[in-house]
DNA sequence: CTGCCTGCAAACTCTTTGCACGAAT
DNA sequence: ATTCGTGCAAAGAGTTTGCAGGCAG
């Protein structure tokens, strides 16, 4: 899904909810969309900013789930602390998480095989599946002999 | 493994660390040990100082990952703001968490082909896997009828 | 004795919220 | 005009840590 797509698909939810469309809520989205990986709520403030220097740290976090329910964002919880978001293409509803525990980069991968998985596991215990996750820790061979990780900035 | 066997484990890699084995620390270990579902720290804390009330947070918060470097204890992360732990029966690290949304109550799961997966995946990646957790949502089809869930109680 | 352990309370991190002002419809 | 949105700062939850005294080995 383009970004032009997700911009209006954003726009047609807050509308719909009968929320405003405000330029603080846009640039947001922006600083969303630019970014290239995972990011936190604190990334987002710093871009959102750069964007709109209005925009404040209250606002991002009030925005953040307005974007995970109109579906052009999704929430990854990695069990660190602080959660991470990225643009929800759409196409992922199957996808697991590979976190480098090196250098804490996230990789998103095609898992699917999930949802029969999550169906038939739930089913037998007697729940309805709403979603599932599947995270792999690992570590970067090549670069443990190093130390470190190729990709050990923080942004 | 039985509690004997764990509690030997425990006290076993405590020594070897050259950490002492106080009564605090074994306080919390038994409070541990008798639950019967997952737990969390604050909830621990109050079984370990209905043990030995001389237990303070700090020490369960302390002794905590002791315990889980140890292998007596796992650690799971829901996602939702606080950790929950249970006792580590030794034939368990290929299992799943199913979590319903509607009590938060939390089903352990035999998941045997998620080892092969995440290995699959990460060597592709070019990393070597250290551990990988599946996580399930779903909500309790029986009881959304009468709007909640049998096993509401949160301790 | 020595050095690890402890409780206490303060500090910390991430996130949420009350309030009065400001802006979209 | 209304009603929702906003920034600010304070509050909140869960967890961590500095410190001075205490106890295991």
């Amino acid at each position: 899904m383009s970004v032009e797509a997700s911009r209006e698909k954003f726009k047609t939810s807050l509308t719909q909810k009968g929320l405003r469309v405000t330029s603080q809520r846009l640039a947001i989205f922006e600083a969303a969309f630019a970014r290239k990986e995972h990011f936190t709520a604190e990334q987002l403030l710093k871009h959102a900013k750069a964007i709109d220097d209005s925009v404040s740290r209250a606002t991002v976090y009030r925005t953040l789930p307005l974007m995970v329910e109109s579906h052009v964002l999704r929430e990854v919880d990695i069990g660190s602390g602080e959660k991470f978001y990225l643009p929800d293409t759409g196409a992922n509803t199957q996808v697991a998480q590979v976190v480098c525990v090196d250098c804490d980069k996230i990789f998103e991968i095609s898992a699917p095989f999930m949802e029969w998985y999550g169906s038939t596991v739930s089913l037998k215990l007697g729940l309805k599946p709403v979603s599932q996750r599947l995270q792999v820790s690992a570590q970067c061979m090549a670069f443990r002999q190093h130390d470190r990780c190729p990709n050990h900035a923080k942004n």
